[in-house]
DNA sequence: CCGGCGCCTGCTCATATGAGCAAAGAATGC
DNA sequence: GCATTCTTTGCTCATATGAGCAGGCGCCGG
């Protein structure tokens, strides 16, 4: 009898839902009082035979975010829909929209963002409107200027969101990692770039990116970085990168020494920032971004739904580390 | 500022659907009057960013089935949901599943009822329940037995119907057809074989599938025609068969000296009845699908989701050969 | 065979939602 | 600049739906 009465349910649901009856009228149709027909109905949604979807490139998966901010300790998530969305650029670019619309509406409005660059940072820049905030100052937190045409792009993506914010952006006029320790020693001391820096660490907020661990990132396209080197940090632990330092599945730096010749703010910076956004999108960032979440190296989170179920299924892969900063 | 509105709906929509708040919720959440809520969910609707799926393997597709009986003027029409079916073969399954229920629920039960003979009818047989119906007598209608191993399922898929609904079958003691005409007007006129045609020719109801025109078709594995006689069917036109008999996309029988070798109910005797049940499920029987129903060779199909599509798109694709019959 | 227990049914009542309408606002033409 | 028309807004009222409860039914142990 329990059987007949799930058929029934979906005899129910099918004239609910797709013929727009009344419980009344299935009632009379089905011969079954109207409180039935509702409990049928009830009944279906429960089994999980009723599936409702938003399809739009806007919607969002609210019950995913909850379950992200709680199961991974974030202050907040965004999580964009992305069924039937097969092209990884088209992904992208929703979840930088998502970016821009969080950055939009974020209160209070911060007096200084610092920002890393790429092509997602690059793509969130892009969807922001003018006037999306009022003197808001940009500033970069990681080095990239000038040493290939990409490096223009880094440039370009804080001074555009600067602008359209009509505050003025501040760039770090250094590469992002170099060669030899003394070098990157000296470079920091300098005044132009220590003072860039101390701002950074001192920004209301941060908004980065992460690079996947392979031959595709930026810092291989930038020169910064070979093919080889790349993969012999992923035989070394690494999934990918955040403001260019190089992180394992439990969000420690893999090379030391590497790191040491890197500039920009340092990860433990970051992970004290009491407001720092993460956008991370693709099944190719699976990875760093469970390392960037689980390590709490964000306290927001802007994402795809694959990415976020992905994060909630694979839990937080790292052990006890987050606790510093308070779990809504 | 249209575009704004759209956005708001979906930030509603997510809320109502998803966090399941009350529109007066929503509407304190986004600054907006209850009404306001409603119009903006209405409008959603509308725009067909709310899709409701009702995910079950039992779960029909109402509209689709109206559509299918007010466009190509059927009496009756059962559409299956196949979102994410793939297997070709669970597709007939669900779709035999549904004949069977058809079956089952119809009224004024059938006294008796006439059927082909195949892989479909076959699932539809195993899917009935014992006691689906009180003493309804099954007749085959089409030539196929004994022949090989596979003319052994033509008798007992009827003989399985019948013990079901504890009455009897009477099978057609016939080749499906025969080499020579003048052999096919022997046995024709031999009593056993003329009183069941009889019989058939008078059923309450009918239940037949089609095939389609290729070498898998269970003539040729039946060993009734070669793959090249099919292929040279193919070449003249055919679509597919009903009642072992090959039809154009018109409906119209494409080799007339083949049908004259074929033993069973004639198609104009099918046009004719008052109700005949074609079941056809598949993308590889779209084409005769489209020939069954164009010409008016069921008054009630039972069918897949795709097919239904295929149909409602490729419109009536004979001109106006229906008519004899009432149009709900 | 009977009483107790728990589930299911059909109800009342409270709440949520949709239809229809009048007024306000925006857009247009004169 | 003003009147007209069309759209949008906030409402009232009717309807649809869900919560919660009392009675009835079957199931089980005694």
């Amino acid at each position: 009898m329990i059987e007949s009465d799930e058929l029934l349910s979906i005899r129910a649901a099918e004239l609910y839902y797709e013929e727009d009856k009344t419980q009344d009228e299935i009632g009379s149709i089905l011969t079954l009082t109207r409180w039935k027909v509702g409990r049928l109905l009830a009944q279906a949604k429960a089994n999980g035979f009723i599936r409702i979807e938003i399809v739009h490139p806007r919607a969002r998966r609210l019950p995913l975010e909850r379950r992200l901010r709680e199961t991974c300790g974030l202050t907040d998530a965004v999580v964009i829909s992305a069924t039937g969305v097969d092209d990884p650029d088209e992904l992208q670019s929703r979840v930088a929209q998502a970016a821009a619309d969080y950055l939009t509406a974020l209160r209070p409005v911060p007096r200084t963002l610092g920002i890393s660059w790429g092509r997602t940072l690059d793509d969130v820049a892009l969807h922001l409107r003018d006037g999306w905030a009022r003197d808001v100052d940009v500033v970069q937190i990681n080095g990239g200027v000038s040493l290939n045409r990409r490096a223009g792009t880094a440039a370009s993506t804080a001074v555009s969101i600067a602008q359209k914010a009509g505050g003025h952006a501040t760039l770090l006029p250094s590469p992002a990692i170099l060669e030899r320790l003394e070098t990157k020693q000296a470079i920091e001391s300098d005044r132009a770039v220590s003072a860039v820096l101390d701002l950074a660490a001192g920004a209301d907020a941060y908004l980065f990116s992460a690079g996947a661990a392979d031959a595709g990132s930026v810092l291989v396209d930038s020169g910064y970085l070979t093919a080889e080197d790349v993969s012999g940090l992923v035989r070394r632990g690494a999934v990918g990168d955040v403001v260019g330092r190089y992180i394992d599945a439990a969000g420690a730096i893999v090379d030391p020494g590497l790191d040491e010749r890197t500039v920009g703010l340092s990860l433990e910076s970051l992970r004290a920032a009491r407001l720092s956004i993460a956008v991370i999108a693709g099944a190719a960032k699976h990875a760093v971004a469970s390392a960037v979440v689980g390590s709490g190296l964000c306290t927001v989170l802007v994402t795809d739904e694959e990415t976020a179920v992905h994060l909630i299924e694979h839990h937080p892969p790292v052990q006890d580390s987050e606790g510093q900063r308070g779990t809504a």
